[in-house]
DNA sequence: TAATTACGTTACGTTGCGTTTCATAATGAG
DNA sequence: CTCATTATGAAACGCAACGTAACGTAATTA
């Protein structure tokens, strides 16, 4: 159920497009991306990279900036890293935070910023937009739920909370200081961020 | 201490900057952005609608991303609305939930998702920018802080919580829904998320 | 073989950028 | 008053990138 891409390949007729093209054109994506920055990603230099035309780049992608968000989701480039897993403290509540520092720590790089920012700016009626936010924020936010889920059933946490407003409370903060910028996103916030959710402003 | 504009005049010689240049450039600009949006407000189309020349406007302004943060703020649409201190209730609680649900309300609209995408992207070595930061997420930063302040000072929070992030947690998620539009940015949504603030996710 | 579709190349018109040049207008200094 | 200084609007520039169209060619199905 991970990957149900091509439910089957009608097989028109006239020339298939070329993979090699398109992953020609994916990795030059890349490759800019990582070299230069966003703002570099442009058709005409990723076709020229690529060696491929511009006509055939418009004919897998509606514009650069589509093309660069697929170009991110190919090489995984925003996988939430299964280290986060892997060091799954039996207490939930420390794997949270251990997952939330990590994910902090990814994004607060400048390419970890234009992640964000591309997700904040994209086109949101596009298909390949919401793929991209699934994977950039919807990853994330999984891992956090079940983490939630268990200290719930665990007797860790209360369990009359919402969870999607658990959810955006653990990230909202993270990825606001990211793009206003106001004050510094450092481990030390994740951690304070975590501790003032689970215990509230009130009196408890 | 709320104008210190212009310490003193220096008067240098040759001719003086035009006002009346300057206030029709901010003037077009700010009808542009609202006629057509943030992405039609360039450098050419400002200097054409409101009949002056491009370099006077490079003269008074880097690109066209600062003319329109200059417009947005010049006309005052994007002050937190001094009716949030008029309703405000003795209970400094009901109060915050009254200026978060009034400031929520303000930005869930497509103009307003353009201004905090203006401040996530602006060039933030920029002094305009640093302005207008402090215009769009400070006001409201400020009065939510005096909020509580207020309301610790009554006894009616707990006096252990760091400030900043506790507005980054009320500010945070509204911010975050906004801009990445996973989920319905609404009231309901923000006086939930006021609630969970408060209470926490732990067991009292 | 014919129809169809994608390919890469090349070229086109458009928009907007930021800059320069120009003659002209407005100010302060001598 | 005259001069140096600076800003003005108008026009034009070169640059970059956009998105599209016109080619002739290659690959595939019917």
């Amino acid at each position: 159920m991970s990957k149900e891409d091509s439910p089957e390949p009608p097989r028109k007729a006239g020339r298939p497009r070329s993979e090699k093209a398109r992953a020609a054109a994916l990795a030059a994506a890349y490759a800019i991306l990582k070299e230069k920055g966003f703002a570099r990603v442009t058709v005409e230099a990723v076709a020229s990279r690529a060696g491929i035309g511009k006509p055939t780049i418009y004919r897998h992608w509606a514009n650069a900036r589509e093309l660069a968000m697929a170009a991110l989701m190919a090489h995984g480039a925003i996988q939430p890293g299964k280290a986060a897993q892997d060091t799954a403290d039996d207490d939930p509540i420390i794997a949270l935070e251990d997952q939330l520092v990590a994910m902090t720590a990814r994004f607060a790089t400048p390419a970890g910023r234009q992640v964000a920012l591309m997700v904040a700016a994209a086109d949101s009626s596009s298909e390949l937009t919401k793929s991209f936010r699934n994977q950039v924020i919807g990853q994330s936010r999984e891992t956090a739920r079940a983490l939630l889920t268990r200290a719930v059933e665990t007797g860790r946490l209360r369990a009359d909370f919402d969870m999607e407003i658990a959810l955006d409370l653990l990230h909202g903060p993270i990825f606001y200081r990211l793009l206003v910028g106001h004050l510094p996103l450092d481990e030390g916030f994740c951690r304070k961020l975590i501790s003032a959710c689970l215990r509230g402003l009130e009196f408890g």
